[in-house]
DNA sequence: TAATATAGTATGTTTTGCCTAACAATGCAA
DNA sequence: TTGCATTGTTAGGCAAAACATACTATATTA
């Protein structure tokens, strides 16, 4: 039992919670109207959105008021950010992809993988940015660096 | 004017054909049937696929008779195949991930991504798999080789 | 304080993709 | 060749996620 779960957000409502949690950060408050521009969706959307958000216990939502993050949701806000960070800096640093299309399409992937995956998608990342040269396999080398960093 | 795009498939329509390539390969025809069990949903929901696909002009399809591919369909499906196999083999072999998560975290990230990722991915494979030493960064040598090699 | 602009909500519709249940076609077996 | 199991289709529904339109609440300001 390595972490208690909160039931898993749709793609969508993790959009959101992503929305919310940059425009806190921005501007202190996230406005329904902000994340309505931000999303490219209408605001009778976000309602619904932010009415599912907050009956999981991650935001604290009144109507007419500003929006805020529960700790819970800082947490898993937390998570995906970190998710779509990893994601845009593997296709823009390592793969070498225009930033824009990496942004593009960390936004599309970060719905799809898991922990797991993110875990050692950003070991990767630490190991190719490091690591310069060597005698052995790239492979091994990974291996090697994810037992010795791990 | 390098290709002419069939008009961007659905996800779940992308999965439909990637089933249908393989249970071709594998029985020389795809029956329905076949195609529920493979991607675990109802016999109803591969007839409307079926339509869709057809009416796109992706598979042979005719009430009561076996499904095949088009021309289109084949081409279509290669490059599905393609980038499920590239992503795969990259979650499996250069990220080490086990084989059951690395084909399952395809499968879901494999809708994400479009042409040029997966193209740019594919010869960092390459370019991870060949390259063993040398004295400069990973991206430098990536970046050479995909000039080099590209 | 009343008018108006802005922000939020309710309502009803659309699309997509799946489901179940019932019905139709096919084909094998007795 | 009849009869039943399997396979395929149709019909009817549900849920998520979005939209537009119309209405309500709040805030500003004249």
């Amino acid at each position: 039992m390595t972490q208690i779960k909160t039931q898993k957000l749709s793609a969508s409502l993790e959009d959101y919670l992503e929305a919310i949690f940059n425009l806190a950060a921005k501007n202190a408050v996230a406005r329904s109207k902000d994340i309505a521009d931000q999303l490219a969706v209408s605001r009778a959307s976000v309602t619904g959105a932010l009415r599912a958000l907050s009956k999981k216990g991650l935001i604290h939502y009144k109507p007419y008021d500003v929006v805020s993050l529960t700790e819970k949701g800082r947490v898993e806000a937390g998570r995906i950010i970190r998710r779509h960070t990893v994601l845009e800096s593997f296709f823009k640093d390592i793969l070498g992809l225009n930033p824009q299309l990496a942004r593009e399409s960390a936004c599309r992937a970060e719905h799809a993988l898991g922990q797991r995956v993110v875990g050692r998608l950003m070991k990767y990342i630490e190991f190719a940015t490091i690591q310069t040269s060597a005698g052995n396999s790239r492979a091994s080398e990974f291996a090697h660096f994810c037992k010795t960093q791990g």
